[in-house]
DNA sequence: CTGTTAGCGCATTCAC
DNA sequence: GTGAATGCGCTAACAG
């Protein structure tokens, strides 16, 4: 590998000069400059990454954690992210977890250990606290996305308005007449899932419908779990609508409905949070929460960067960005987006 | 930051011994040991990275480089990737170029500057050659996925059957009596649109119809270009049925189709590579390749290990994966997939 | 089994 | 404007 002084010596000057000519040209003469120019690239130099950062206390590299990359929704926080971080002229790397604490615990020691300059991270679940709670220590700059961690409220965090987005589309739902509701959660260590519950419960109540816990599935991971719906909900219950958590969750829903012979949205309607067809393959029969996803990736990793500089904001920042109810099976003309 | 020094001082033993109970613990005493997990577990000791890359010469991070992560084919690639990174002690990072070049070649400094021990990559484009080839300069490894370049048979690749398994899909598409055949392809300078290309010449060739290039859209970037198939194909050629390379490239089709009018598939059948609906919330109406996406992860991470680790096999490997024609819209006793 | 020495490649600080 | 010395934190090689 080529080094710097591999360079120097090509360019008949110490590795002083050309370290210079990289990172502070305007304090060298303008031809040594080209003759290090010169020996550099015919030499294909490239500087040795871990060396510069043991050295400068830097990489200007952000990662970004999240529980499922195979998830739309995490990959366009992603995109986000990235553009804000290269603008800025840092690497953004994509770590996915998994939603495994293990794999994440992994991952996050990547910044306690400075191989990258920040994080922006969407947790497990609350009990990564004990992961993160670590790396105030290292002064190491962390923005949570999405999915918060009320233990912790003096990390930043940027998320949608789970609550109150949630509590829309069940208000929404009861005003299309269903009253008969099911609800699929999963695991309520997250905060997203609790916020959403709490936002159907608000609309229940208002609506002077009780809250059923036996119509409701948490923690559902198998295909198996599941059947509740079909065996119990719909026969016994006559629920007519089922609310999803999310949209991988509402397509194993509509799996199961259809391959019981349901036909959806006529006999049993579906909705859920984040887009379940991102290709917009479908008529669009799954009304959902549209987050902005895009934008929890820009203006987290904007934050993790105002972090890092030192500069912005002095205390916590929390930001909680507005969601948008989507229903194209309504005419362009009645779509509820253009209603708000 | 707590170094290697601060635990030998608490532990009260030099650096060396803290640095052997960490890579060597079987070269030291077992209550020594003991003694130095305590004073790492109280400090909360994490190694610097940058550190600990420049005295060893690795890191044990591996890199995919993706030209789309909001392309769930890819995010199936990096979960395959990951499970063997992971499995072997490694961790996997991801990062999207977003086609485009300059940020590819950005990304891929980081295995010349060491940041990474080895990379996966999926090129935006056989002009990525000039990029790549500096790469064995410095012996860092790479493993093409996906997408391969002619002109570097010297670098390792594992693929798809792109010429066989086109050629199938379109020799299915004109036994179910489609001979006016419209086709939508990208960016010829990428393998698998010229190699897909390839294929579906070879399958009408053999069915005695004759290629049109007037019914055959490149490089269609923006939605306006797409408009040559409502406006001309189908009225003027009467198109019953589209190939689109890929399954982002057949949602744009779709779309187009329906907000003109025409039923798919009744009207004009459209199909493609790779699943355009993850989520399978359509009753699947569009037959598609589905190409071993996990697979191609998997054994790309593996031969790039293999390569780091210098064992394996010495010459170059090209690795070509099967894939399997997927048409929902048949019974289930009736399915391509059952068929091969 | 444990400590000392030296070096990984680069950049900051101080001389010239 | 340029060069020489020093240290970033860690580990391999050699002593003891």
């Amino acid at each position: 590998m080529i080094k710097l002084s591999d360079v120097a010596k090509r360019a008949g000057v110490s590795s002083m000069t050309v370290s210079r000519v990289i990172n502070h040209p305007d304090k060298v003469s303008a031809d040594t400059i080209l003759r290090v120019q010169k020996a550099m690239e015919e030499l294909q130099y490239v500087s040795n990454g871990p060396a510069k950062s043991l050295a400068l206390g830097q990489t200007r590299i952000l990662a970004l954690l999240v529980p499922d990359i195979t998830n739309p929704f995490f990959t366009t926080v992603a995109r986000g992210a990235e553009d804000v971080a290269r603008d800025a002229g840092y690497r953004l790397i994509l770590c996915n977890t998994d939603e495994n604490p293990q794999v994440e615990w992994n991952y996050l020691q990547m910044s306690r250990s400075r191989q990258v300059d920040g994080m922006i991270v969407s947790v497990c679940d609350d009990n990564s606290a004990a992961h993160l709670k670590v790396l105030p220590i290292d002064k190491v700059p962390v923005v949570l996305v999405d999915r918060k961690i009320p233990s912790e409220p003096y990390l930043d965090y940027v998320v949608g308005d789970n609550v109150l987005a949630s509590e829309q589309l069940i208000d929404y739902l009861i005003t299309k007449g269903h009253t008969r509701l099911g609800f699929v959660f999963g695991n309520p260590a997250v905060s997203v899932i609790r916020d959403r519950m709490a936002g159907v419960q608000r609309s229940l109540k208002r609506h002077d419908l009780i809250w059923r816990p036996d119509l409701c599935l948490t923690q559902a991971r198998s295909p198996g779990d599941y059947r509740l719906i079909t065996d119990d909900w719909i026969p016994r219950h006559h629920v007519t609508a089922i609310f999803a958590w999310n949209n991988l969750t509402a397509a194993h829903v509509y799996h199961l409905l259809v391959s019981h012979g349901y036909r959806v949205p006529d006999d049993v309607l579906v909705s859920c949070f984040d887009n379940p067809d991102p290709l917009s393959i479908t008529n669009g029969f799954i009304p959902f929460v549209r987050q902005p996803a895009y934008d929890m990736g820009r203006n987290a990793t904007i934050q993790l960067l105002e972090r890092i500089a030192g500069s912005g904001r002095q205390g916590v920042v929390h930001q909680i960005l507005v969601s948008q109810l989507v229903d194209r099976t309504l005419t362009p003309t009645t779509r509820i987006a253009e209603h708000r």
